[in-house]
DNA sequence: GCCAACGTTGGC
DNA sequence: GCCAACGTTGGC
């Protein structure tokens, strides 16, 4: 089992968009690295939903429900897909001000690399957000 | 809306 | 293969 992070610009696709459709292809991604991270990710993986842009922060937990396949929407390159579904809306939204003035979350890809938008979240990572989540 | 950081493209 | 120019992302 592996932790993720995905992002997305609320109002291209949002966390309430995804509840209401009760589950969603996740595609749109063009970066190599993003892409890579992708096809890693195993059915029954948990990852954080992030929003990007004005109020930017997690807001959700969720499940790879269908591992990866090719990008439908693309239309030349090879592109991939994960199926997802959410699992619960977090107590709070975690805030990315808040990621960044905690010292234990200091090493996240977050931090260091705000604009991948498929990243892997350590365990102890992963864990520590969920103590903090009350 | 600005701009820093990062990725990609293409000329040489 | 290097690197300048350009495009995109996303925080502020």
């Amino acid at each position: 089992m592996n932790y993720w992070l995905l992002k997305s610009e609320p109002d291209i696709f949002s966390w309430a968009k995804l509840v209401e459709d009760g589950q969603a292809m996740w595609d749109g991604v063009r970066n190599y690295q993003a892409r890579n991270n992708l096809r890693s990710m195993k059915k029954g993986d948990i990852f954080f939903f992030y929003h990007s842009g004005k109020k930017s922060g997690i807001v959700g937990l969720a499940e790879v429900i269908k591992e990866y396949y090719p990008d439908p929407t693309a239309k030349e390159g090879d592109w991939s897909v994960v199926d997802v579904k959410p699992i619960r809306q977090l107590k709070r939204i975690i805030s990315l001000n808040e990621i960044k003035q905690t010292p234990q979350l200091q090493s996240m890809v977050l931090v260091k690399n705000s604009r991948l938008s498929v990243q892997p979240v350590a365990a102890g990572e992963y864990s520590f957000i969920l103590t903090i989540e009350e």
